[in-house]
RNA sequence: GGACAGGUUCCCGAGUGGCCAAAGGGGGCAGACUGUAAAUCUGCUGGCGAAGCCUUCGGAGGUUCGAAUCCUCCCCUCUCCA
């Protein structure tokens, strides 16, 4: 374990919004190193949603530095919680999810935080384990512990009251077992997003009120996805999946704008402000260029989840397609008659270029379309053998003939 | 339990008998410009071998030559009263 409460300290604070309460993380700290019990480290993931992308791994790298310092972490998967379904808003029910499915997403979890996570020192625990056991009395005793006033500090509640919008009750339930989730765990520090502020908060809250010594909050930024505006999140489809091939993640790293590729190398990078610091004063300067600078973050990224040389690979063929427009090597092949022409709408939407055939005679219209680089401008094409059909910027067909 | 208001396309939101595949905005896609940037400008944005036809305005019926629009029942949400 790290001996020095200031060193530890210092890169619990790197990439932190808030801790609460500093000087409290300080005693525990330090009553951990003169003991040698490593504090318990709490963070909530959903089940349903075991595809973890950029935005997660802002956190997960949280719980990695704690790792470092010798630490207990905790993986928590919701899976009671999952049940209940999301109080962000959406009023959709979820689908239960069988035991089997929870343990397939536990596995696909694992798969993904241990490209970053030291499995030997990480626990995985369900709060189902616990919450399943709960009977009526002791729920209503939890749901006691707490008050529709304080419920609706929470700034998601909060608006929505006032909007008019639908709060079901079972949503005020969530906060209190996740809350709880920390009092059956005895967690000495949760960790979680900032839009988590309030959950984190009634952990600290119901430990209080269960005779625990509360746990500390801290809480991380939440990441802004491709589109540089929202959070990161794959319903709004602005994700960087981290199980995403190599190629397609370099490439969506490409195409953010230059002010969030400071916002991801600050949150995602392993270099030191410093070292980012000096990569932006050299775009100032024109000394460097902001692609090439973009490209080692994408390098950086990829190789952490797929290797360096994938990452290489990546590079090289973003390269190739992109700046070169030269055609990938992994093009989908479509085998047909080419003795009589093709009908263009009805071939590119039998090959999956498009969803419609009206789809694709808007794009021919509009000159998406392109058969070895010269425009298509009619429905009706002569295909010969090898060539190449493209759809917009980045889909590719090429032609093989009967 | 009672009284109101509302449910429209991916989202928000206009539309109160035909001119409605449905304004406007957002998002998305495409083109131009580039660094696949971002920003900006322009176009497109239900389906169909397509000047026509088919399916869509919470659900099920009904009125009408014709319904997102009118009527009946049902489901859902909001507000107020109790």
């Amino acid at each position: 374990m790290e001996r020095s409460v200031s060193k530890s300290l210092e890169l619990i604070r790197r990439g932190a919004v808030d801790i609460i309460d500093e000087d409290e993380l300080a005693k525990k700290l330090e009553r951990a190193i003169e003991t040698g019990t490593p504090l318990r480290i709490k963070a909530g993931f959903d089940p349903t949603a075991p595809d973890l992308h950029l935005g997660h791994t802002v956190l997960i790298h949280k719980m990695k530095h704690f790792q470092d310092l010798g630490h207990q972490v905790i993986f928590l998967i919701g899976d009671f919680t999952g049940l209940i379904g999301d109080p962000t808003g959406k009023s959709e029910t979820r689908p239960r999810l069988t035991p089997q499915q929870v343990e397939e997403n536990a596995r696909t979890y694992k798969e993904q935080i241990f490209k970053i996570l030291d499995p030997q020192k990480t626990e995985i625990a369900f709060n189902s384990l616990w919450m399943k056991k709960m009977d009526s009395m002791s729920m209503i005793e939890l749901c006691a512990k707490h008050t529709v006033a304080r419920m609706l500090e929470r700034d998601d509640f909060k608006k929505r009251f006032e909007a008019g919008r639908p709060i079901s009750i079972h949503e005020f339930i969530y906060p209190l077992i996740q809350g709880y989730d920390s009092v059956a765990l005895k967690a000495d520090v949760e960790l979680g997003g900032t839009d988590q502020t309030f959950n984190l908060l009634v952990g600290r809250h119901l430990q209080r009120e269960y005779g625990q010594e509360p746990q500390v909050v801290i809480t991380m930024p939440l990441l802004e996805g491709t589109d540089g505006v929202n959070k990161m999140s794959k319903s709004l489809g602005n994700y960087i999946g981290i199980t995403e091939p190599p190629g397609e993640m370099f490439g969506k790293l490409m195409s953010i704008s230059d002010e969030l590729m400071f916002r991801y190398f600050e949150l995602l990078s392993s270099l030191d402000m410093e070292q980012i610091e000096g990569l932006r004063q050299g775009i100032e300067e024109g000394s460097r260029h902001p692609r090439d600078v973009k490209m080692e973050l994408a390098m950086e990224l990829v190789a952490r989840f797929h290797g360096q040389q994938a990452a290489e690979k990546a590079k090289e063929g973003f390269v190739a397609q992109f700046s070169k427009g030269q055609v990938p090597d992994d093009v989908p092949v479509a085998e047909l008659d080419c003795s009589s022409p093709a009908f263009l709408p009805k071939l590119l939407k039998e090959q999956g270029l498009v969803q419609s055939t009206s789809e694709a005679r808007r794009l021919i219209k509009q000159g998406a379309v392109s058969v070895d680089g010269a425009k298509v401008l009619g429905e009706e094409v002569s295909l010969g053998e090898g060539q190449v059909i493209k759809v917009g910027k980045r889909r590719y067909l090429r032609i093989a003939c009967k």
